[in-house]
RNA sequence: GGGCCCAUAGCUCAGCCUGGUUAGAGCGCUUCCCUGAUAAGGAAGAGGUCGGUGGUUCAAGUCCACCUGGGCCCA
């Protein structure tokens, strides 16, 4: 057993690479994972990147915390097993395909043929979840791979099937009409995604409609509604006019140079008509519910409709505040004509031109349709207003073609009717931050709509339904299902597209054929699935022990734009399925942005790629980074620059610890069975020992809550203290191979080393190795193996802190007051006073610390020193008077500093109360500061004061050059290059003056710097050093 | 257009829940100091209308409302 000697100086990049290799040689992930079997469970979800291209640093953000909580509580005694999974079906996949074949369009993929495309698409996710598991690798996120889930899985397809018809059979899975954006060029539906990408701003009419009212009051005023719209095109398919409940209609007679008429707009939009105006009646939005009214072209039939309709949707920021609906062409004409069940009646093709048989119109394209209605419109007399509107449109970003929004047949799942629940379970959730709970995402279960789950799309699960011409439907569970229907044996049929749409069979029914319905489903239904997809459940051996062992979650970890997506679909499906949401604890991360706050996307060339930021920095640098620096539930900035800061003052400072620790442990051949019971110990290293337990509590509390920003600032914090005081004030103590604080150090590294490991796993693993086996073969192969350090309560304490504390800051305004001074700490001074509350008991080494860090030999307290040596200022402590006396604070601050703050002080501390005014306070109730009067070098704060003496008498100047002295052959020593622990002769020669400082005190001296012999040799030459001294050092 | 989150030093961020009168840290910059582990450390300086406006209060960076700007999600 024996400490080695540890570099100072570290290439953490390559350290991780020996790392990774020494984890994956000794499998020590499958270790820890291992080493708790039969303990309880701590259950962790994965959500499974989409493969469809390379990994961004977005990817490692939230790769680090799912890291991190699971090591965490795996070394805190849980057993987290880790699958990871993949996210293979979907449009992003089907579109990477196309462009890589150069398709433009669904007519070139079936030209193509599906089954070829399906296979390209398959193989584009293979190829790119290679480049996921390095960087997974790299950045030492533990996650199984070899147990990996695939949603494009025969397995796993099955088990969604199997859910889909648990939904089916509660008749929550049905086909209706959906309105989604559509190219009439392509022929296809797009996805928002899609969408956003094809904004384009055009100019398009803008009309304002007479609409007679045919009905009630309002017809015999003659009184027509004004309806606005920029796309005339959809008055053909007019079907009600839709006004909100709660707005203020007006009916107003309109005179202007030509003629009189009577127009129904919002109250608050009354200045869209132009002309003298008379308001005949106001009218709330719902009286007009249901009043009739005759449209503008009568070209279509559309029965039992016309008349007005209610819809919260409407606003009164631009228009007339009655918006005309056309349900084949709004998904929000479409819900509410849907709730007045009005009929949709699409007079549009596919392929975007009217029907043929339609006047005036037919044939023609939708778009161009706008100039011959407003034409219509005009000569009817209907046209009140027209005008030219500028605003973004989404088009097609594959051809240009402004799109249409268009009602097609869809499969939706309804999850308005388990709303209830999916509350119920919400309020359940454990939300970190917590107010996305009631915030974004309550908000979004509250306005809930039906899951719109189909796709008319070639790569994705199919929907498992068969159907006959007659309408008849059956739900198909599994292959196995399948092939019973089908009289086949079908367990190896691949269950995709092409595959399965050629499986038909008779109707149990009416004999018809059945044949599966085109559709495939949305793929964050996959995702979504995964708590028990993943295991194959129901069908796979094993799986349903398996599944019920494993949920719901304890976390899951997926940044804010999941709230929508997989956060959603893994709660609603748990609830749809199981009654039950799929995890209970969910921890929600903010985006990733560039330096300059930005998103990060290719087309502004502000991507950090992961693999060179972690072979720049290391992976522990960016972990640290993403982990500690802001909060996790923050957006944040990533440049360089920030995290280079990371490794200078966290890691290397760590490391450098370590390193200092294995020298003089190494150099003093030190054993850990050597150090000292803690009450044995000297007060510096109790007040650390403490100091590092109060660290476990904080760091523990502090994830337990997933707060690692507040963890890591705890970390960083002790690292140093530990560093720049517990260390270097304890410096000599390591030159002499003192036990005790060898001892400290070590406990205090091993415990911060396993504190720090689930963040930065790498340099805590190097250190283990380095540090910790070498010492103490009976610690585990690995830092991940080892059990979260427990707090020794016993061993904080809290008086010693505050104490340092004091000391601490005496001696800042110590180094302050000799700044200002201008005198250099090398020189000793022979007096400070010190004003502060805790002085009077502080103890003896503290004491001499202070003495020590400022260079005085020797410290009086401020109100032990002569009398009028100080000055006496009061100020109000506005809290504990606002406390007290609320209101009158100002008035008795103000009597404070009219009184003699000197006699007040003398008084209070002397009686305890004393009144001001007419008002009583205590001590606590001033803010009292002390300061020495001139002749001094004082530094204050808060009422704490440093004064130094700063006469300097011959004896003071002397022990000065002392101190030069042994500097300057310190330097000396280090410029020669000797070790730290070589003896040496010294040779010197100096000035007169320097010269009868030395000879003062040569055995000091000689101590100080290793010498064994110091002899003067007075033909040295001087002339050319800075302190008159010159000295050559000969290694014994 | 709607909802949610955010806005504090040149930069990255604390502080806000629980209001208290000179608003903090680190980086960067200038000057100086210290150094027998450190790519470290210390001191001083420059740098802030705590996004804006109003309100509540004896007292607002902190609580409330509105506005502006940014982010995300949804239309």
């Amino acid at each position: 057993m024996s400490f080695r000697a540890i570099p100072a100086a570290v290439d953490l990049p390559a350290v991780e690479h020996a790392i990774l290799k020494f984890w994956r040689e000794n499998s020590i992930f499958e270790k820890t994972v291992a080493a708790r079997e039969g303990a309880a469970a701590w259950t962790f979800y994965e959500g499974p990147p989409t493969a469809n291209g390379m990994p961004g640093t977005h990817h490692i953000e939230a790769r680090v915390f799912k890291d991190l909580f699971p090591r965490f509580h795996t070394m805190k005694g849980k057993q987290v097993t880790r699958k990871a999974g993949w996210d293979c079906h979907g449009l992003p996949v089907e579109i990477a395909v196309e462009k890589e074949l150069g398709f433009s369009g669904k007519g070139d993929i079936e030209k193509f043929g599906i089954a070829p495309f399906n296979d390209k698409c398959r193989e584009s996710v293979q190829r790119h979840v290679s480049a996921f598991t390095d960087m997974t690798d790299r950045m030492g996120f533990w996650v199984d791979f070899d147990e990996a889930y695939w949603t494009m899985s025969p397995e796993y397809v099955e088990s969604v099937w199997w859910s889909l018809k648990e939904i089916w059979k509660k008749g929550l899975l049905v086909q209706d009409h959906r309105v989604a954006p559509y190219c009439p060029r392509c022929g296809t539906g797009l996805s928002d995604h899609e969408l956003a990408q094809g904004y384009e701003t055009v100019t398009d009419p803008s009309v304002f409609v007479r609409f007679p009212v045919t009905s009630g009051e309002l017809a015999a005023l003659n009184a027509s509604l004004l309806v606005w719209t920029t796309t005339p095109w959809t008055l053909v398919s007019n079907t009600a006019v839709a006004v909100h409940p709660e707005v203020e209609y007006v009916a107003i007679e309109v005179t202007d140079e030509e003629s009189t008429e009577v127009l129904v707009v919002a109250q608050n939009l009354m200045e869209t008509v132009k002309g003298e105006k008379k308001i005949l009646k106001t009218m709330l939005g719902k009286e007009l519910e249901r009043v009739t009214y005759k449209r503008p072209f009568d070209y279509i039939e559309i029965p039992d409709a016309h008349y007005v309709v209610l819809a919260t949707y409407v606003t009164t920021e631009d228009g007339t505040g009655l918006v005309h609906q056309a349900p084949a062409f709004g998904a929000d004409d479409l819900a509410v004509c849907r709730s007045y069940g009005l009929p949709v009646v699409n007079p549009i093709a596919p392929d975007g031109h009217f029907l043929a048989d339609v006047p005036v119109v037919g044939g023609t394209f939708f778009k161009e349709a706008d100039k011959p209605l407003v034409k219509e419109l005009k000569a009817s007399g209907a046209l009140y207003k027209h005008q030219q509107y500028e605003h973004t449109y989404p088009h097609c970003w594959r051809c240009h073609t402004a799109l249409m929004y268009y009602a097609q047949p869809s499969w939706y799942i309804r999850t308005t009717s388990i709303k209830d629940a999916l509350l119920r379970e919400n309020a359940a959730t454990d939300w970190h931050p917590e107010t996305i709970k009631e915030g974004r995402y309550g908000d979004w279960l509250n306005n809930n709509i039906d899951w719109a789950l189909s796709r008319n799309r070639y790569w994705g699960t199919p929907l498992p339904i068969w159907r006959c011409e007659n309408k008849h439907e059956i739900c198909v569970d599994s292959l196995k299902e399948l092939g019973a229907l089908a009289g086949q044996e079908l367990s190896n049929l691949d269950p995709h597209r092409p595959f399965v749409d050629d499986i038909t069979f008779a109707c149990a029914e009416c004999s018809q054929t059945m044949t599966r319905v085109p559709e495939v489903i949305d793929c964050w239904y996959d995702s979504g699935a995964m708590p028990f997809a993943q295991w194959g459940y129901p069908h796979k051996e094993g799986s349903v022990e398996k599944f019920k062992a494993s949920y719901p979650a304890d976390f899951i970890c997926e940044a804010i734009d999941q709230t929508r997506g997989w956060f959603y679909t893994l709660m609603t499906i748990g609830t749809l399925v199981f009654d039950q949401s799929s995890y209970k604890t969910v921890l929600c991360l903010g985006h990733i942005l560039d330096k300059d706050g930005r998103k990060m996307s290719k087309h502004l060339g502000n991507v950090l790629e992961p693999m060179a930021l972690m072979d720049q920095h290391g992976a522990d640098a960016v972990r640290w980074y993403m982990l500690a620096a802001g909060s996790p539930w923050a957006a944040r900035r990533v440049g360089h620059d920030s995290i280079n800061e990371v490794v200078r003052k966290t890691l290397l400072t760590y490391w450098n610890t370590v390193s200092f620790h294995a020298l003089y442990a190494n150099a003093s051949h030190f054993e850990l069975s050597q150090t000292p019971a803690l009450s044995d110990r000297p007060l510096m290293d109790r007040w650390i020992i403490s100091e590092l337990n109060t660290l476990v509590q904080e760091v523990d509390a502090a994830l337990e809550d997933f707060d690692s920003q507040i963890a890591g600032r705890a970390l960083a914090r002790f690292i140093d203290d530990l560093s720049n005081w517990y260390v270097r004030r304890s410096r000599r103590r390591f030159w002499d191979g003192d036990v005790a604080a060898l001892g400290t150090l070590h406990e205090c590294l091993v415990t911060l080393t396993q504190l720090l490991a689930p963040l930065v796993p790498f340099i805590t693993e190097q250190v283990w190795q380095e540090l910790v086996i070498p010492a103490d073969s009976k610690q585990p192969a690995s830092v991940h193996l080892s059990d979260w350090p427990a707090v020794n309560t016993g061993a904080i304490d809290s008086e010693l802190a505050s104490q340092v504390a004091l000391t601490r800051r005496i001696v800042e305004l110590g180094r302050a007051t000799r700044a200002e001074s201008g005198i250099k700490i090398r020189q000793p001074l022979g007096r400070a006073l010190i004003a502060a509350s805790g002085w009077s008991t502080l103890p003896e080494a503290m004491r001499e610390q202070i003495a020590d860090e400022l260079n005085v030999q020797t410290l009086q307290d401020i109100a032990t020193a002569d009398g009028d040596l100080v000055d006496i200022s009061v100020k109000a402590n506005f809290k504990s008077l606002g406390a007290k006396f609320g209101g009158a604070v100002q008035e008795i601050a103000k009597a404070i500093a009219a009184t003699d703050a000197t006699a007040l002080v003398k008084t209070l501390r002397a009686s305890g109360v004393t009144t001001v005014g007419t008002w009583e306070i205590a001590l606590d109730d001033l803010v009292i500061t002390e300061v020495p009067k001139s002749g001094w070098s004082v530094s204050s704060h808060d009422g704490e004061s440093v004064a130094l003496d700063l006469e300097l008498t011959p004896a003071l100047i002397a022990a000065g050059n002392v101190r030069e002295v042994i500097r300057f052959i310190q330097e000396r020593r280090k410029s020669d290059g000797l070790d730290i622990s070589d003896r040496i002769n010294v040779t010197w020669n100096a000035t007169d003056e320097m010269a009868a400082a030395i000879e003062t005190d040569l055995a000091h001296i000689a101590d100080e710097v290793l010498a064994l012999s110091i002899t003067r040799d007075a033909g040295l030459a001087i002339n050319d050093t800075e302190i008159g001294v010159e000295v050559v050092l000969v290694k014994q």
